[in-house]
DNA sequence: CGAATTTGACCAGCGC
DNA sequence: GCGCTGGTCAAATTCG
């Protein structure tokens, strides 16, 4: 507890060896991504799902060849976003490919953003209703999840909703255990996983599942604040000033990179006036070439968050040179 | 004193 | 069926 505390202060006051949230690029190397990769495929990789080739072929050189996809030689990720769901749902990226090809089933049609927001209500208590009893064969289903991999002393960072720790499991494989949180809000079921990547115990994993209800509460939390320049990235890339975190400061959660922002829970998003991102002042890139300005333009109208996300000048002028 | 966290127990799913 | 593992519950404890 005290250690947890001494860290924290130890982030809200100096900065540690990573405060700031971007590595210099050579901080990742193959072998660096290649654990945290298998660790992610973790997530999924004993129920076989695993994305293999999507972790797999994000090679330092797809680094690279991601950075290339912005315009200016950004500093690589801290962080690595990724959508991660269900093997049944799985959306499966290819860096170098044009497309995404999906076979989601949930994830993408059962969008809850397209839903209004009481019938999602009415899942989530239906949810809640089927955990209570625990019937055999009956499957709970599972919503869409998402990681999110950040470099940080603190394993339950701040992302500007409130999480109530339910349980702490060892997990095997791993010295660090993991933990569970679910939101506080009542109505609202999401759960986040945290636990650490035994590789790089500076490395905290961070899995998503379900879909916020609620907007996004502002909570004052100096205690783990993050001082504000790391949201500095570049200029271009601090965009994330987030109505969450009181516009900008302190953020706490890094997202410098983000594989196909589309993938993004509808929770980052949500229709709320909270911002497109929830995570506060979130450094977000997009990692995503094969649009057009126009294309993406057109997504960021469809979608307010986007224009939160998305680097203005990504949004004009996508591709420099 | 209420809220949050800790932690051991329990349950379900899965592989063998 | 059994054991392993992940996920959740809930009582006890700690914190603010």
């Amino acid at each position: 507890m005290d250690n947890k505390k001494d860290i924290q202060n130890s982030m809200a006051h100096t900065k540690e060896s990573s405060s700031s949230p971007f590595f210099s690029s050579d901080q990742i190397s193959p072998s660096f991504n290649n654990s945290i990769f298998d660790m992610a495929c973790e997530e999924q990789g004993d129920k076989g799902g695993c994305f293999g080739g999507f972790w797999d072929n994000l090679s330092a050189q797809d680094y690279s060849s991601i950075f290339d996809l912005l315009q200016q030689p950004p500093p690589p990720p801290s962080l690595v976003v990724s959508g991660v769901t269900e093997p049944s749902d799985m959306v499966v990226y290819t860096p170098n490919s044009t497309s995404i090809s999906s076979s989601s089933t949930e994830a993408a049609n059962d969008d809850p953003e397209t839903k209004p927001a009481e019938e999602v209500e009415q899942e989530q208590e239906k949810t809640k209703k089927q955990l209570k009893p625990k019937k055999k064969n009956q499957k709970r289903p599972r919503e869409p999840r998402y990681a999110f991999m950040t470099k940080s002393e603190i394993d339950h960072l701040d992302d500007g909703y409130r999480w109530r720790k339910y349980g702490q499991k060892a997990v095997k494989n791993s010295p660090f255990p993991r933990s569970y949180y679910r939101c506080t809000s009542a109505t609202c079921g999401v759960k986040k996983r945290v636990e650490r990547s035994c590789e790089d115990q500076s490395i905290v994993v961070t899995t998503y599942e379900g879909t916020h209800t609620h907007i996004c509460p502002i909570i004052p939390r100096g205690s783990i604040g993050i001082l504000p320049e790391t949201t500095t990235y570049g200029g271009i890339y601090g965009g994330g000033s987030s109505q969450c975190g009181g516009g900008g400061s302190a953020s706490s959660f890094i997202i410098p990179q983000i594989h196909h922002y589309q993938q993004l829970p509808s929770y980052f998003h949500n229709s709320s006036t909270s911002s497109a991102l929830s995570f506060r002042s979130a450094n977000v890139s997009v990692q995503e070439r094969h649009f057009s300005p126009s294309t993406l333009s057109s997504l960021a109208r469809d979608d307010g968050l986007l224009q939160d996300m998305l680097p203005s000048q990504v949004l004009k002028e996508p591709k420099k040179e």
